[in-house]
DNA sequence: AACACAACTTGATGCGTATCAACTTATGGT
DNA sequence: ACCATAAGTTGATACGCATCAAGTTGTGTT
């Protein structure tokens, strides 16, 4: 690997590929499949401009928003200024899963926000809940869909903390590939970030700050060019990389 | 708050009340609730002594268990010496639930073992499913617990980046009282330590020799004492006390 | 276009914790 | 009870990143 501005860590010997997969290659938020079709049919379409609130940090949860299209941001709010971005739900992810918890009275942990033009399928709790009790199917998928999330953020929790901020802007940049990027005329990966340098920040766990240095080091590197929300990757294989080592 | 050997962080005003709880207190593995005996109808009680496997990473996941008695550790392991812990199954928690996971053959991402006498109740993969797809009911019960993992796992990966390791250290030991502690005669609080040093530095994210020197900053500051796997602590709230500042 | 204010960058400095090495203390097997 | 090996501790050193401060660039507003 190449020689890098910060620190090395001590290299892993064959861990189990399909980890080391997950851990280098996971979404923010994990991909959603599966049909919910018969759920979602009772719900009702909403559309929420930029910078929208789905829900906010303390409201009662109301019921299950599934994406259809668009990009939300769910943070847990500290005070006006200080926000941790926890996740970026995309088309195909539900969101608000937690009106499903039991004890009927819980409240959002996280507030969501539309990063683009959003377009939902809302569905009540009730309702969910009616559908569930009577559609063993539909429920099945979104149990398979939510022990998936559950089992792959406990995970991501365990090993994120063991990567350097660097790795970890890498990863963040891979996964929002996903969503975000695409290639350019001369071949390049090019990825449109939907959030702000603060936003990035939080979400991998660093200051503001760190993330300039860590831009200016990718430059100097050759991994990555950022210009704005912008960032143009010549090469995918540099950022993977990036998270080689753990 | 007390003077201590490591830092301070910038103060949070008011963070929302519900948040703050689940961050200070939220045990490793998530407590679970709701009856699920109409699964569990279907299955076998299995016994492991100290130091078996439940199941290996890797290994094709083949069905659900439900801990009756003791305690499971989960962990990815990336070669013989090198492991981090990722979580602590209590009796009445749920393992295996990556065998409900979407596309047939899934494989375990940890390596469940038992960290004392541990008693299951094991379901297979088929009849958890069937029964699953006959009683609704008990898959919502089922959902609702993994949802609320989900959503605590997630919103737990993303703040606990923030706080130093000696915070780490002390969230661990106030969510390790729960089902390792109790008070002795002088009414202090005692806790047995499920797991090594090493295991304990790994699941917070730091190393052996810092565990070591966070210990020895505890004991300087009054606020536990260690004596091998036995922790005893004086003042509960001492230990809130660290993980107060974000 | 001019302003206010937020977002971002750059530099200097210090703290927290990883790392490496050497040592001591437990643990388990024969 | 012994030894071999693992687990835990202690010390010295280095470095990644947070922090504070001051600047610059960007963005929306009237």
């Amino acid at each position: 690997m190449r020689d890098r501005v910060h620190g090395k860590r001590t290299p892993l010997p064959q861990p189990y590929k399909a980890v080391i997969d997950l851990i280098r290659d996971s979404p923010v938020g994990a991909k959603a499949t599966g049909q919910t079709d018969l759920m979602k049919a009772g719900g009702a379409e909403q559309r929420y401009a930029t910078g929208d609130a789905l829900f906010t940090q303390g409201d009662p949860c109301t019921g299950l928003f599934f994406i259809e299209s668009g990009t939300v941001a769910l943070r847990i709010e500290t005070d006006l200024g200080n926000s941790v971005l926890v996740r970026l739900a995309e088309a195909g992810e539900v969101v608000g899963t937690r009106a499903l918890v039991e004890g009927g009275s819980s409240a959002h942990l996280k507030t969501a926000v539309a990063l683009s033009e959003v377009r939902v399928t809302f569905v009540s709790k009730e309702s969910a809940i009616d559908v569930l009790e009577i559609r063993p199917g539909v429920i099945l998928s979104l149990l398979r869909r939510i022990a998936r999330e559950a089992s792959e953020a406990e995970l991501l929790r365990a090993v994120s903390m063991d990567y350097s901020a660097r790795a970890r802007l890498a990863r963040m940049l891979i996964s929002l590939r996903h969503h975000h990027g695409w290639v350019n005329e001369n071949g390049d990966l090019m990825i449109q970030l939907p959030v702000s340098r603060r936003d990035l920040a939080s979400a991998i766990g660093t200051r503001p700050e760190t993330v300039s240095r860590l831009i200016d080091a990718f430059e100097s590197d050759s991994v990555a060019f950022f210009n704005g929300r912008e960032v143009r990757i010549p090469d995918l294989d540099d950022l993977f990389d990036e998270v080689e080592a753990v």
